[in-house]
DNA sequence: TCTGGGGTCCTAGGACCC
DNA sequence: TCTGGGGTCCTAGGACCC
């Protein structure tokens, strides 16, 4: 059996345990820039709220009804994801973490009444962290995710639902729509629709060959773990990224070559630190940056540029060099824009790459404790703490107007408790 | 006025090899 | 008129996930 532990709302309830006075209100969170609802609390998803909605579209509905709104706080969810799967530790010695929200519990081999079980790890994290939390138990991942759902749907559960008889089994599929299982995507939902699919039961029901045919090897995957064969593999390891990007819109279009290459020279250095996190040198980096697409009557660009590291690098200085020549490469003059990111491709790990014969030895070691430095540096006092000058303040220009404290991730933001 | 950010895997087709 | 057979590697684009 396998397990899948999703955080109900996650975001909304993150923000929820350290404001008790929001439980059972509409809340909501926002994307980056304040542009669109990326969480809703069930009584926000009630008002009709959607997800990716627009902020602006939606604010009327919003201060009519009292919504509570959140800008995006991304290190305090990090470290309430953080603070969950410690709690799911201990109930499998192996646990996959899927996303920041939801993580898999590998219970081959091990016997239990798995419905109680999952009802007291939903129970245990409640206690240990705040944040409500759905545990599906099937004998799939794909399964798990239903069931996980199940509990959502229905409060009588009180979090946790294991299902396995295949007569159960059909029996909620026979009212799941496919649209929701996951693996099927929008693109395949209206081509189901068509062929007469309509519910999870329907799309078990199809021969494997027009699977195969219609679907490829990941639709047939999915039709399998329906069907209650597991061949969506348990990853309980961090495979190392293969490609990282760094991006964000901003809050006005940029239209001067100097403060684009200082926002972009912002979002290479962050890249370069999640590089350096997982020990990898990259060989290629790539800028991209744009106008805003959503205005018809403006001149529209897109830009981008490629730099190349011949023997791969992960240094601050020589990500900082490309990303500003990649930038006046790409820019053009007259245009507004709007968004703009950093992508590093061609990751390796550090000991599989081999040295060039002829680099200068002495200027890499250098600039390798240059580095080191930079790293400690801003590791014990804050990201951007030792910066470029080209990086300006260091920070992207967002709007940000609901931020709430870093409640577990800055020593000067810590709630205080006061007792009479 | 105002529209997010960050990933992975699979497949088809082209270029190339003998 | 008739034009082999068997591979690998790379890339772009599509589909999916949160």
């Amino acid at each position: 059996m396998f397990a899948l532990a999703d955080c109900n709302n996650f975001f909304a309830s993150c923000e929820r345990v350290f404001r008790p006075d929001l439980q059972g209100k509409p809340v909501i969170v926002l994307s980056n820039n304040d542009g669109c609802a990326v969480a809703r609390s069930n009584e926000a998803k009630a008002l009709g709220i959607k997800m990716g909605d627009p902020y602006f579209k939606i604010k009327a509905l919003v201060e009519k009804n009292g919504v509570a709104v959140f800008s995006g706080n991304f290190p305090l969810y990090g470290d309430m994801s953080r603070r969950v799967q410690e709690v799911l530790r201990r109930f499998s010695p192996s646990v996959e973490q899927y996303s920041i929200d939801e993580a898999f519990l590998d219970f081959r081999g091990i016997q239990a009444d798995f419905d109680v079980l999952a009802k007291r790890i939903s129970a245990e994290c409640y206690r240990c962290t705040g944040i409500p939390v759905s545990v599906g138990v099937a004998p799939t991942k794909t399964l798990a995710k239903v069931a996980s759902k199940l509990c959502k749907q229905y409060p009588k559960l009180r979090g946790g639902c294991y299902m396995w008889r295949p007569q159960d089994v059909e029996k909620v599929l026979r009212r799941f729509p496919v649209a929701d299982v996951w693996g099927i995507g929008r693109r395949s939902v209206p081509k189901l629709e068509a062929m007469g699919v309509h519910t999870a039961w329907d799309f078990t029901q199809l021969h494997e060959n027009v699977v195969r045919k219609q679907f490829a090897l990941p639709g047939f995957r999915t039709w399998q773990e329906l069907r209650g064969i597991p061949c969506i593999e348990f990853e309980d390891y961090v495979d190392a990224k293969q490609s990282i990007c760094v991006s964000r819109s901003f809050a006005h279009e940029i239209t001067s070559v100097n403060e684009l290459c200082s926002q972009v020279a912002n979002f290479a250095l962050s890249a370069v630190q999640k590089l350096r996190a997982q020990r990898s040198l990259c060989l290629e980096m790539a800028v991209f940056a744009f106008t805003n697409r959503f205005k018809d009557d403006a001149p529209q660009t897109r830009g981008s540029s490629l730099v190349t590291f011949q023997d791969g690098t992960s240094d601050h200085k020589a990500f900082v060099s490309a990303a500003v020549a990649a930038t006046r490469e790409l820019y053009r003059p007259g245009y507004g824009y709007k968004k703009a990111g950093v992508v590093v491709l061609k990751l390796a790990q550090e000991e599989d790459v081999t040295g060039s014969l002829f680099a200068d030895s002495a200027a890499a070691e250098r600039s390798s404790r240059l580095s080191a430095a930079m790293d400690s540096v801003n590791s014990a006092f804050g990201p951007g703490t030792l910066r470029f000058g080209i990086q300006g303040d260091g920070k992207v220009f967002a709007a940000r107007d609901h931020q709430s404290p870093h409640y577990t991730t800055l020593w000067s933001d810590i709630p205080k408790v006061t007792v009479k």
